[in-house]
DNA sequence: GCCGGCTTCCCCCGCGGGGGTGAGCCCGAC
DNA sequence: GTCGGGCTCACCCCCGCGGGGGAAGCCGGC
């Protein structure tokens, strides 16, 4: 139940600070911390973390490329909770990407960082590094360029307009009524998008389409 | 596949704005008009309508208590849609808890007006107008007061937590684990549940989650 | 007392959903 | 031309889910 967290920052007060805030929950346990992001892989390595608590900007290596370096070696890679002082970090989405499963501010109320921590150390399929990836991927697509190295896992046009019905709560029959389809043809579009979203189920894959903004609430 | 209209506005004028919008649609068709709330269940019961466009405000029984009537009498009655001049609107949990299935501002572009027609007329069973109840319900215990009446249909602690976990992806399983109880408990729960909110399955709940607030996007 | 609601758990059963695999088609890129 | 990707559909298999029962303990209200 014990939630062992390694602490990445450049700042030896930034590094305390959180380190007091863990420690603070008996709960959660520092088990390592590192002042770049060269440093986090060993450290990860030896210890095993549950979560990766991480701060973008560091000299050598940055955050983003320390959580790709952790989570392309690793499998299953720890958690990654990226901190960052401003809330629209261009790198926002570089760390998504990246594969990292959530965001801290720094001015971010102790209480609620720890709860983050519980949170994506917790979920232990929940909330599914890929799927948020590929919700970096839309927003890029809408807005920067980018070329982000990884650029699979996003959707075709028949499998957005499944989804999109999925996420109207429609069944697989259903779906392939309104599209004049086989209902083969639709379990196959919703198996393709699923893996794509790293999603388990279509529940899972309606959740992502909602956090995503790929649907809106009406 | 032809969709039936039923029109209920005071104001002339409006009437035949919507009528001219609604009759340009060759899969639309206005059979009948209300100028009062209180001609509306005549109308709806000689011409069997599948979709209401209803006023709020009607001189003698506003729209919300004709929505009321309406859905009360008839089995399954038609779909309605409130029509209303300002987004925030009071009438709107109102008009939602009566029943309604949705909403148009008066000022939506007529293309949105037919698609908006089309989608609670086509949505046999997808959207839900017991779960937009609840909904509406729940949205006033947090902030209204107002005897409403009915007021079955909210969940209890239990099948709250249970569906936020359902609406974070978790399986029956998983939430057992998660909440120390055996799975057949969960499934009982979502059962009860499913049947509350008037929804097939956990995916359509989910969305209900999402519709409703219950559960906000990240 | 009794009754009703909530919570917990049990059974059986059918079906839809999801995994795996394969295959034919079209089209655009190489 | 070949190759790859998208779209369509097929078959098999399995299991989780949801429906339909029932039942127990607990609590609060009538």
């Amino acid at each position: 139940m014990n939630i062992s967290v390694v602490i990445v920052d450049d700042e030896p007060l930034i590094r305390s600070g959180l380190r007091a805030i863990v420690d603070a929950e008996p709960d959660l346990t520092v088990v390592g911390e590192a002042g770049d992001g060269a440093e986090v892989l060993p450290i990860v390595r030896r210890t095993g973390p549950d979560v990766v608590l991480m701060d973008v900007r560091m000299p050598a290596v940055d955050g983003i490329q320390a959580t790709r370096l952790l989570l392309d070696g690793l499998d299953p890679g720890p958690r990654v909770l990226v901190v960052t002082t401003f809330e629209n970090d261009d790198y926002v989405y570089d760390a998504l990407r990246a594969g990292a499963s959530g965001f801290l501010l720094k001015r971010t109320p102790p209480a609620d960082i720890v709860q983050a921590i519980r949170t994506v150390a917790h979920s232990e399929s929940l909330l599914f590094p890929e799927a948020i990836r590929s919700l970096a991927l839309a927003h890029a697509g809408s807005r920067s360029d980018a070329p982000t190295g990884l650029d699979h896992a996003q959707l075709t046009e028949r499998e957005q307009e499944v989804l999109r019905l999925m996420a109207r709560g429609m069944s697989n029959a259903e779906i392939a009524a309104e599209l004049f389809l086989g209902v083969q043809t639709i379990k196959t579009h919703v198996a393709n998008l699923l893996a794509k979203l790293g999603a388990r189920d279509r529940t899972q894959a309606v959740i992502i389409a909602y956090e995503s903004g790929f649907v809106a609430v009406r």
